[in-house]
DNA sequence: CTGTCATTTGTCAATTCATGACAGTTGACA
DNA sequence: TGTCAACTGTCATGAATTGACAAATGACAG
């Protein structure tokens, strides 16, 4: 409790040597996030977090291809969740229900690790390199719905722009809203302002612009 | 003709100190283009692109904050622009209609410089800290068109999240139309494509998911 | 024209991210 | 226990930035 490492519960497989990477992993992923929030990520080098954890800065970058990885460690994990989200949906949903319900569904997940998501929000907020690591990632999850979203509109995504765009307009929705409610502390009710999000787009932006 | 900084036309201001800066900058800008686009952004580096040319690797930096800069040198301009572009409609457009002569208006200067845009995307699709430079300039639009149709919508910017959200959804449909656009080879019809694409979003795309 | 001043550059040095190579350790498993 | 594969540490290297300081040079007054 308390570790970022906590909220990346892996069904940590038998062996000792399995135990033990993932171990140098969580411990790698905590004291990064201890260090960072106390002194900012560019002013702690990947070195140090490695030698605070007693192993060679090699090593760290074995575990993390650079140094903004190891701030969103559950990256994969994240991206295979909305996959599984985006395919189970009922296909008698209609598009937007059905990412109303994806959506919420997400954001379930920041609320139940609230503390970690709204620290991690900060170092984000404040460092540009990291920010760019989001929208990466973001860039996957467009992808992810386009392809999920193209059929239940009827539509080829290759030769359509309209999956894409759809998708497009989805994530972006979840990101400016995420991007509300990491700004008030977690205080606002997430699906309500994706209810909201999602009705101003359904509405074509407010339909004639008054 | 043929160069990059061709299309970076400034009014070069009288004295020889301001014109050899420019100059050196336009040298650098070409040459990085030139060596990029024949070795790829990461093979080539910043002190290779400034012997090039013959200064030294600070100066490139002096020029650059970094490496990935030197492929946008027109991101300031390019900024100012939009803010001039989004400021001289006319008030009695539509919130869409508007953006659209907005867009209409931006996609204008891709045509201008087709094959700049296409070489430099390119190079975009095949280097991903390049890619992560793009979004942020998305971000600031996407803050310069929220500030500016705020007012257009009767909203207050900083209590209502649909002014960002509209600004954010207009930002994207113009990235992937863009996307297309690059990925067809310069041959679509941009404002026809941006046409589509607003109007995908106008109807609250496509209403109900039919 | 000439001397000063401010700007621009070059040189040097240091830090940090990231990666390849190679040899030593240590779990896994017959 | 012994062999093998997976991990790790050590060393070395390349490249991106960045700070400090001194040399070069355009701008401009006198």
């Amino acid at each position: 409790m308390g570790t970022v490492s906590a909220m990346t519960a892996i069904a940590s497989s038998s062996g000792l040597r399995e135990r033990k990477k993932q171990e140098t992993r969580d411990q790698l992923v905590d004291a990064a996030f201890r260090l960072f929030s106390e002194r900012g990520f560019d002013d702690v080098s990947a070195a140090e977090i490695a030698a605070s954890v007693g192993v060679s800065e090699r090593t760290f970058f074995r575990y993390f291809a650079a140094k903004e990885d190891v701030i969103f460690p559950d990256a994969g994990e994240k991206l295979s969740h909305i996959r599984q989200l985006v395919a189970v949906l009922p296909p008698e949903l209609s598009l937007v229900d059905g990412v109303r319900r994806a959506l919420v569904a997400m954001s379930e997940e920041y609320k139940e690790s609230k503390e970690v998501m709204l620290q991690r929000a900060q170092l984000v907020a404040m460092t540009p390199s990291l920010r760019v690591h989001i929208m990466q990632r973001e860039q996957e999850w467009v992808e992810e719905f386009a392809i999920a979203i193209a059929p239940r509109m009827n539509l080829d995504q290759a030769n359509d722009l309209r999956p894409e765009l759809a998708a497009a307009m989805i994530v972006t929705a979840f990101r400016v809203v995420l991007g509300r409610w990491l700004r008030s502390g977690g205080e606002g009710d997430m699906p309500t302002m994706l209810d909201q999000a999602l009705a101003f787009i359904g509405s074509g932006l407010g339909a004639d612009g008054t």
